[in-house]
DNA sequence: GTTAGTGCAAACCATTTGCAGAACG
DNA sequence: CGTTCTGCAAATGGTTTGCACTAAC
């Protein structure tokens, strides 16, 4: 459980408490190369702070998403999953294989300022993932419908 | 309950029976201007089908998704919300009074093309929902910090 | 010492499942 | 008539809540 000198002084000019816990869990998703569920978190987090309950990690990640530190990502089916906060980027996700693959966000600015200027909305940072077949599973088709 | 004339032949060309549930269901996300919650679906159809159940609405829902016939978009707490399937567009919701607004897909398509050129991914044909602050929120500012 | 934050156990609620009966084709 | 689909009721499982205790500051 390193990580605490990266977001202690964060948490702690807000008026926050650092916490073993909130450090437990920000370690997970900070060195995570995937975008984890509440239960992935909680099951990582347990290795380095073994008694860690699930509900603190669902109370400690609301916290994060609400203070800017981490991102929650509702997924097809209504899953959640969750992400260290970071440089911009979004997702693209493999339906058949599940390959998940991270893309620039420089490729979409350019719509969001368009989004933006069509509607007249101040689009939030939102975080896009888009589903649909990687290089390898669109060769290896025969499969059963899936577009 | 009209609509049938609408959805049975695509339902029976497939080799599905059509029902009065189904077509209480269709009948419902057909003529909505919003997109619905499971719950909101079943109160709904059970005004032109009282009786119709929720189990069954949910079983319907995830069978007009499959075939296509209705699409299934994740808010960003993870709750679904269902449409009826149509020439393709995208919303954008206001974070602060829940205001939701379409925008069509030929202010993405370019963005599509693009995502797939650096990918190598093959996009389905996905429904985005972003968020922010349509333009009256924007105005009333003084809000508890949503972006 | 105060108060925010946590653990525990119970409650919650939307969704799913098994099975017997209804109704579509 | 055979098979798909529905209703019912119970189970499920992820998430939330209340409250007493712990620990950060």
């Amino acid at each position: 459980m390193t990580c605490g000198s990266e977001f202690a002084p964060h948490l702690r000019s807000r008026g926050f408490r650092v916490t073993t816990q909130r450090l437990a869990v920000l370690h997970v998703l900070r060195h995570s190369t995937k975008r984890l569920s509440p239960g992935q978190v909680w099951q990582q987090a347990c290795l380095s702070l073994p008694g860690l309950t699930e509900t603190t990690v669902y109370r400690t990640l609301d916290f994060l998403v609400e203070n800017g530190l981490a991102w929650r990502i509702p997924l097809d089916k209504g899953h959640l999953v969750y992400e260290i906060a970071g440089p911009r980027h979004h997702h693209l996700i493999c339906r058949n294989c599940g390959d998940e693959m991270q893309v620039d966000h420089s490729l979409v600015s350019r719509m969001y300022a368009k989004l933006e200027a069509a509607s007249g909305y101040q689009l939030s940072g939102d975080h896009m993932t888009l589903f649909g077949l990687c290089p390898e599973c669109q060769k290896s088709k025969r499969l059963k419908g899936v577009t």
